[in-house]
DNA sequence: GCACACATTGACCTTTTGGTCAGTATGCGT
DNA sequence: ACGCATACTGACCAAAAGGTCAATGTGTGC
């Protein structure tokens, strides 16, 4: 036992149905944005009443937001303890590894983050600038040290993270056009890896690096 | 003159009014998405009464489908007069880079395209399956066949595509995003350029190809 | 077992929504 | 100039939205 595993009856059913709402919240607002999602379908998606609902959270938009943040500090954002040392290869291919099964794997948490800045980050803004933004820079330094060390070829390294990124969330947030296009039901075990398979061949070779074994 | 260029008064009126409002639904819905536009606020944009909206457009669903078709039909699909026989280094560059000057300058209706995607496509499933998945089936052979010819690397032709598409998209969907971390207001001019040269470098080597000049 | 704090809810409120409709304005053909 | 079809609108409606609240249920500590 870790920590205060003590707990009585009303914590444990109190955490229990935050915890049901927020999960019936991330679904809802996942499957019909902000403005799609009403308050009784969480409620009921959560089995609860709507009343409830507010008693834990003030407000949707209080909901929203953390589902938001939930959502986002939950996100190891990747590539954390990495350094110039490292082979940018293997490093780059874990990481679009990582981000296509995440994609695949949780599809709606990706989609509320794109409704989200499709919307403007009106929630997010904060988080980015405080969290991404340091984060951004600090991998813009590493691609770029691994350049000027010639380990790799010149290319601007925000965009070589933007195209990483959107290459790989495609599959979450355009699953449908994908699958329409592929004309398949759903993903399959092996959609992972040819998906990462293609996408590491374009753009390792594509910053003068190969596929790592 | 070309066509019938006499128009009486009220023609005219009911064509620049219909063109006013759809104007003003696009703008709303790709703002907004489906769910969070009202039909006062379109009305309101347009400059004409909410229920003069519904005259000419039966419903909320008639007028967001009406809007999505204009948008998607207005699309040149690009790569249309396209060949085994052409340079496919040409081909790709060009076709990046138009997509990344519509990205840049027409956001709203990548953003448009986005939320019905996410949301399950309800509307443009059908398009989709008469229009783009031909279009799509013809550019995969097309790339097959310049891959067979050993004019570049083999790769998934599907997911060639995907990566295009997404990675060019990235800009107009995830502009907060994009703004945010590179820390500007707006894009510039020059930016179009940075874009195009960093995504088609990266693509281009990555497909064994280099950039034409 | 009793009192207190907290959890839960149905009923209710206001506002906004998409949509309708009866009535009015407006340009057109005669 | 007049009558008709079409364009347009304010007022209105039912439904659904987010949110509140008084009343009721329920464990906990004493």
């Amino acid at each position: 036992m870790t920590e205060e595993i003590k707990q009585n009856k009303k914590e444990a059913t109190r955490e229990k149905n935050q915890q049901l709402i927020l999960a019936a919240a991330e679904k809802i607002f996942a499957q019909l944005g902000y403005d799609g999602a009403s308050m009784s379908m969480i409620a009921k998606e959560a089995g609860v009443a709507k009343a409830n609902v507010h008693y834990y959270f003030t407000s949707k938009e209080g909901l929203y937001e953390t589902v938001l943040e939930n959502i986002v500090s939950s996100w190891n954002l990747g590539l954390e303890e990495v350094t110039v040392e490292d082979d940018p290869a293997v490093v780059l291919y874990k990481y679009i590894q990582y981000k296509v099964i995440l994609s695949i794997e949780k599809p709606m948490q990706s989609r509320l983050f794109a409704i989200e800045m499709i919307r403007g980050a009106p929630f997010l803004q904060d988080y980015i600038r405080k969290n991404s933004r340091p984060w951004f820079r600090e991998k813009y330094e590493l691609l770029q040290a691994w350049m000027d060390a010639g380990k790799m070829d010149q290319v601007d390294p925000n965009h070589l993270l933007f195209t990483i990124w959107s290459t790989t969330q495609y599959y979450a947030d355009f699953e449908t056009e994908a699958l329409l296009l592929l004309n398949k039901y759903e993903y399959e075990e092996s959609d992972v890896k040819a998906i990462t398979q293609s996408i590491a061949q374009i753009i390792l070779k594509g910053v003068g690096l190969s596929i790592p074994k």
